[in-house]
DNA sequence: TCGCTACTTAGCAAGAGTGCTAAATTGCGA
DNA sequence: TCGCAATTTAGCACTCTTGCTAAGTAGCGA
């Protein structure tokens, strides 16, 4: 796993990938599924995937024949909103991000 | 001039093409005073001008004999900011507020 | 007009990205 | 273990990007 920020970047820079993170956006998919939106095929897909996950927009997890995708919303928004914020600080706020699962073990987590 | 959202997104894949961008914070710039901060040669970072001005990222002016580019901010907001508050809207905000005496940003998109 | 400076455009080579199909991998149930 | 479903990896072709140098364009002063 690379992970800069150059990373980041370039995943967004195809349309497909930022489609893929939208639709993450509402819980997570399994590839197959993602896989079913897009006019692209499955090994085309599987490999946008993977460029995501180096840049580490999304997390995979295995569900038993199917690997579970979900989006990793604040690495998206640590590293585009930190460039956002240097170069048009006027026009955008970072809001504090929470550290997943850094909270008290009681029921903090929303 | 193309200026669609995928448009920015490329510009912004490079990391020559974003360091401009964060050069061009602190006011307008010739192409030579950008050229001169890069290693690479003046018609490459001439081309990257290019790109960023295609994604309706930089304006350019003529002063004599030299040109100067200038940021724009709330492109570069309204595309990305809009696009991050899509995707994981808890953690960024996209500021509405208005820059002083400019008239509206004309939402011109995708 | 000539010559200088600043910058862009044109043309080319090397590399990276994207799409496909075919083959390999992984997990599970019979 | 066999077979099936889900997904990834491998290999190939095509296109786009990026870098360079060389040549063209634009403005200005003598």
């Amino acid at each position: 796993m690379t992970d800069t920020v150059s990373d980041v970047f370039e995943a967004l820079a195809h349309p497909t990938r930022r489609q893929i993170l939208q639709d993450l956006k509402g819980g997570e998919l399994a590839a197959g599924e993602i896989a079913s939106r897009f006019s692209a095929s499955g090994p085309t897909i599987s490999r946008h995937l993977g460029v995501l996950r180096n840049a580490g927009l999304v997390t995979e997890r295995r569900d038993a024949n199917r690997i579970l995708y979900s989006l990793v919303g604040d690495r998206l928004a640590l590293s585009v909103g930190d460039f956002l914020s240097t170069v048009c600080p006027e026009q955008i706020v970072l809001r504090t991000v929470r550290k997943r699962g850094s909270s008290a073990p009681s029921a903090a987590t929303s």
